[in-house]
DNA sequence: AATGAATGAGCCTTCATTCAT
DNA sequence: AATGAATGAAGGCTCATTCAT
């Protein structure tokens, strides 16, 4: 059984683990063992290749955010308009390999421990703050003239708003047993930040998006990102 | 020592405490110790007052419910319009009593704690539809005239789209180490809900409340609730 | 409810309790509020009256002790001969009042404290000692002439023999869950004490009385004692 | 300090040092430290290979009832004759290794167990009614020709005495501060058993056997198998 | 007389972590 | 590389006992 040389897929193994026990259980308040067993190993190796319980939760943290920044990254790249960069974000928070009930349960859990661990807060903070100044660009170029500290305010509002709702989106699914429908939340930032702008006189064109996705099947992983495209 | 008649002190000492040291930490994995010594007792005396440990926490669930149930019914009684009514809903949720950091991290573990446990999960959705019903109903009759799944389905939208910020909001208080500004995230919500009428063609007239919360100083308690009425 | 002057009804209750609630649970790992609400009071009260657990247990195993005792020397004192001495033993033995499951558990509790509490253990050497004396010096005086040391033993063998066999009769109920038969119990002492002596030549005339009482109901309480005397 | 494939030993001892422990405490109400302390582990290791102190205590029971199974199966399958398995009967239940203080004294904390947990009286009833079957069979193929419920009736009788005093043999060493004599109790055993049969007419030759056996000095182990055989 | 209030001590159990193999 | 063996520390919970009322 032990295969040799084998280091990077066990420490994968035990990180994919990690977020389905955590996730599953709703806490870091998960035996080791628990996440090694998941992972097909003893626990005793977990230790050996992570040093403990807390490397373990760290490092499950960073690939998370690595994973996210990476959809970021990627629908960045592509996007041409300030208003694609901002659906960028908004589809990149909705991929359906990050918003599925475990991940997600995951992703609340780090964000609890950022409240007792400050190492947990910075690798948080850096990452949104990174993910708020492209959105808070964004959203400048849109606007129309205004002396700067007006225009950036307005900036800063409509990017804490949309922050704000993704992130509500996704501690919803707690209440729900049900697998998330990603389509439906990436609707829902598109109509918010469509109306956010359109308040002050900036069409988005979001709404096209938006009766197009709803054309077609809502199913996760098929249609979604496809369709928009 | 022993003062007779204790009992609800006691558990009110330890449901404060509960909440402060459940918030503090961002878990539920809390000693009993540590919760019954920031009420000032042995932790054998918390176990007699309640049986056990999930007790405390169940107990404690239901307290914040409680609280925040009241809020909004004293809110919405002074409601007269449907516009006083969603923002009655709003201004309840950023309560000072209720929108403080621990109070806040307090509601996010139990947030989690449904995942994993449906009495955890059924207490929170009661409360949550019943909250999502209200905003659905004023909502809809500030829809202009349409025909009803057309109308319904809008109000639902607006009413996700707003719960889902206001979830967002308290979530994102995590983040940050200073005390969560509730003024702050009133306005937010007002502004969003007032676009996302805009965009169907309601005016709410929230705009003049955020001028007027803008004008004051911006503490909490204060200023606020004045300002609305 | 509080009567006043009611010290000796309580302590009584207590006891009784107290082999209830041994005797149910076959253990003296039994809390003291468990006996006492089954004495319908505080436990705070029946550390009151006895000052703590080991004197309500050594005060229960006192009264089991007397309560046997009481019912040994009536019986001796009806008893005109060395058989109707020894026939008297085996009957107060098994009187109904001490021959039940809780009273019998209660007893092998006590026996079993003897291990590791040498005060138990005297009380039960003392009780013993006392009971064998009353039948060795029975079986003696049926002996038939012999040197002295010869009938003694042969007299302290039978007396062993029949301890043993009471012993075993109580122990026996344990793996039981219908109530103890006592007459039957009765029978086979008696079948042995007879088998015993005539052995040795001696015509112990018993079997009449297990006649006796089979033509009987072997109802506990009513005819059994009744039918012998 | 870990070596491997310690699992069987580990557990032997636990099992050794439970029967020790409780013995000398006379009940069940023993600490798991102090079973793992004198099996020299710590309790943790304990539970890790028992998984809870109920198992501790289950596999115990099991343990004592398997190897008085053992001395018994080997008493009778030496046996040729009825009153050969009687007597191996007897021998087997004072073998030494079952005979001594600490193991007396767990067996009557098992006999009490009983009374409390359905298991553990499943446990002792299904050993008891073997052994007692094997009794009621040798008996009666000893009694005269009678009619089959009679000698039925008979058999049974003797059987029960038979049991029931070595029950009471058992329990009277809770008394006693020194080493039961095994010797003393098997005597004992066949005087009664000789005597019971003699009364109905058999003659067992069991008597014999006790003279043999005086002769020897009665140390145990030694002359009391050896004078048997 | 009687009880609720209150706690320290102790037990069962789990778990992160280390170590020899 | 991989694991079973092993344990110290900590947490939930119970209970005997004391005390003020």
């Amino acid at each position: 059984m032990p295969r040799i040389g084998a280091e990077p897929e066990r420490r994968k193994a035990l990180i994919h683990a990690a977020i389905d026990v955590i996730g599953e259980h709703g806490s870091l308040d998960v035996p080791v063992k628990a996440i090694a067993e998941q992972a097909g190993m003893s626990s005793a190796l977990a230790f050996h290749y992570f040093g403990g319980k807390d490397e373990i939760i760290v490092e499950t943290m960073r690939y998370l955010l690595r994973e996210l920044s990476g959809s970021m990254i990627a629908e960045l790249q592509l996007a041409k308009t300030p208003v694609e960069r901002i659906d960028g974000v908004i589809r990149a928070s909705f991929t359906p390999g990050q918003f599925d009930r475990k991940t997600i349960a995951a992703w609340l859990v780090f964000y609890l421990k950022a409240y007792s661990s400050p190492p947990a807060a910075r690798l948080l903070t850096i990452y949104f703050r990174r993910l708020e100044s492209n959105l808070i660009d964004a959203f400048r170029q849109l606007l129309p003239a205004a002396p700067d500290d007006v225009s950036k305010r307005q900036a800063v509002e409509l990017a804490e708003g949309l922050g704000a709702l993704i992130d509500g989106l996704y501690i919803r699914q707690a209440l729900g047993t049900r697998e998330p429908d990603g389509q439906k939340a990436i609707d829902l930032c598109r109509r918010q930040v469509d109306a956010g702008l359109a308040r002050i006189g900036v069409e988005s064109g979001l709404a096209a998006k938006i009766e197009a996705s709803s054309l077609q099947p809502s199913r996760q992983g098929s249609s979604a990102a496809g369709g928009v495209h």
